[in-house]
RNA sequence: GCCCGCGUAGCUCAGUGGAUAGAGCGCUGCGCUUCGGACGCAGAAGUCGGGGGUUCGAAUCCCUCCGCGGGUACCA
């Protein structure tokens, strides 16, 4: 229907103007009309007439042109064109918007990186809401219609596995069979135990932090048989781990893990067959000087012979491109990052230019506190373990049953950290996250049972539906029309939470058209188990893409 | 210091060139539950950080100042 109207605007500034313009149209607040556009006011610029002379020209025609589709066609000062839609073209609007598939990235293999842990180490918000905004974008990229690859990638190697190991060698004080004695349920806590054991040892005591450095060498080369064995087993307890608690927040399964070990090898050889070309040494250091473009100087080869994250970042690139072959390859990452993903994106493009070309960083903006309080065990961070049990607490003091309970977390936790436009910080409320209601998870999850209840109730078969429309009807009608729209914006620009603001306005909508319209057994229940139905489907379909489930009961 | 980002109601945020700046939470009052009250209705609450500029039109673009956050050579 936009597009419809978009090429009759378009007919017809051509016909009375003699020109060519790429109408912009938008959705006015309701008063107004179903669509709007400004067009007569670019032109008056251009054309140095008064707008309203203009506009009034452009909505006659329009009218004629428009015919069963438009209601109305009016003019509002300074000089914008209203547009009215008829029932049978709102209807219209609906039926396709049911069907619509955005085809923005038709055909497109696209590889996105959606999380990275690391090994070892505990899970925090901060790696859920990555995981959450990875995994929605992918799903939105999905919806696009690209062939998605989920990715991961993960520090397997390096001084923080030092201090984990230390500690934990120390604990099996050689025999790895110790290991046994640990439940598979406390294997979290016990690594996160450790990890924060060696992290204590290494900044206080001297001896300690040699071997920890020591024992960071050896993640890279594995030649000591009981260290191998103990690494590799705690190694697969973290990534157990993380599958279980990103599929409890229902983040689909990535494709491929990369780990750092592998990304080093190829890093390093990126780098070191392009010194003098691209980097250069200094200190003994291998670095880009990033300087000469405005951006930051950084070291890729440390003096000490080791790659930095910036050279196996590179060889993380070139090792998705060969594995994938793909148009675009997005990495998300929190935003303190932003700055380093722009030199090592200048250092590919340098050496790769068509990897470097199609790599974007999404920078998600960070996760912080509302409270300045919180577990002093984990220090400033909260553990996603934690915040599921909070949620879990805040339902059942609800009284209602504890059907559908794991959906409810999952719609609070994913909504929560949705609905905010990505890029800016999110202030982390443990009571925003797990509130049922208002602008929540919960409400849309809420809004949708009580629309499959009332459905599950229909007993008449006649879906004949009258031509005419009431005022709450239409309104319902007018905004489930929109989805499309909102759909392509959001595919577009990889924004969810332009979807999550439509669906929340959406579930108002039919809230309040409950409270005051009867359906079942009300004259006019065709018509409106019919919008009940469009609503359903498309609320459904939206939270889909969201990663939020859509019970029929909570 | 330099670079990047942000500043909208008490709090958390939408709105990023168009019409009287919107929502949730909180606050005040109401509906007391007939298709599910995890709901609905009404109300109070704003120098859109300050100042200047561009424009028919600015929260939105430009300049400047203030405040906050992040980055800034061997962490990731």
């Amino acid at each position: 229907m936009r597009e419809k109207l978009q090429a009759k605007i378009k007919e017809v500034v051509s016909e009375i103007f003699d020109v060519e313009v790429e109408p912009v149209i938008s959705v006015p607040e309701e008063q107004f009309g179903d669509y709007s556009t400004n067009v007569a006011l670019q032109l008056a610029d251009q054309n140095h007439k008064a707008p309203h002379e203009i506009a009034d020209k452009i909505a006659k025609s329009l009218q004629e042109k428009l015919s069963d589709d438009a209601e109305s066609v009016d003019i509002a000062e300074p000089g914008f064109i209203n547009i009215r839609l008829s029932v049978s073209a709102l209807w219209e609007r609906a039926n396709e918007t049911e069907t619509y598939k955005p085809m923005t990235y038709k055909d497109q293999s696209i590889v996105i990186e959606t999380n990275n842990p690391n090994p070892f180490k505990d899970l925090h918000i901060g790696h859920a809401y990555n995981s959450v905004v990875g995994d929605t974008i992918s799903n939105l990229l999905g919806l696009g219609q690209a062939k998605v690859h989920r990715v991961s990638y993960h520090g397997d190697v390096g001084l923080h596995v030092g201090k984990s190991m230390w500690a934990i060698l120390r604990f099996i004080d050689g025999d790895p069979d110790k290991l046994k004695t640990i439940p598979e349920t406390k294997r979290p806590t016990f690594l996160s135990q450790k990890y924060l054991e060696g992290s204590t040892a290494y900044e206080e005591d001297a001896s300690a932090k040699k071997e920890i450095e020591d024992l960071s060498q050896q993640s890279f080369v594995l030649d000591d048989p009981i260290f191998k064995t103990v690494y590799e087993i705690c190694n697969s307890w973290s990534f157990e781990y993380f599958d279980r608690i990103f599929q409890s927040i229902g983040s689909r399964p990535v494709e491929k893990r990369y780990l750092e070990r592998d990304a080093d090898n190829a890093g390093r050889g990126i780098v070191e067959s392009n010194i003098g070309p691209v980097f250069t040494k200094s200190d003994g250091a291998v670095i880009f000087e990033g300087e000469k473009y405005g951006l930051h100087t950084r070291v890729f080869i440390s003096s000490r012979g080791l790659t930095l994250y910036e050279a196996r970042d590179l060889g993380l690139m070139k090792l998705k491109a060969e594995d994938f072959n793909p148009q675009a390859s997005y990495i998300v990452t929190a935003n303190e990052q932003k700055e380093y993903f722009e030199v090592i994106l200048k250092a590919a493009e340098l050496i790769m230019p068509e990897v470097a070309k199609m790599t974007r960083n999404i920078s998600t903006g960070m996760v912080k506190l509302s409270t300045g309080k919180m577990s002093s065990r984990t220090g400033n961070a909260i553990n996603i373990g934690w915040l599921i049990e909070a949620i879990k607490s805040a339902l059942s003091s609800r009284k209602s049953s504890h059907e559908g309970q794991e959906q409810t977390i999952v719609g609070a936790l994913r909504y929560s950290m949705l609905k905010n436009r990505i890029g800016s910080d999110l202030v982390f409320d443990v009571n925003d996250a797990i509130s049922l209601e208002g602008n929540s998870g919960p409400y849309l999850q809420y809004a949708y049972a009580r629309s499959r209840s009332i459905l599950a109730k229909v007993t008449s078969e006649s879906q004949e539906l009258p031509g005419d429309i009431d005022k709450d009807e239409r309104r319902l009608l007018r905004k489930l029309g929109d989805y499309q729209n909102v759909l392509d914006k959001a595919v577009s620009e990889l924004l969810p939470h332009q979807l999550c603001g439509y669906l929340y306005e959406l579930a108002q909508l039919f809230n309040q058209f409950y409270e005051h319209n009867r359906v079942l057994g009300d004259e006019r229940e065709n018509i409106r188990v019919n919008l009940v139905r469009k609503y359903s489907d498309i609320l459904k379909s939206g939270l889909d893409v969201l990663g939020i489930p859509a019970p029929d009961r909570i």
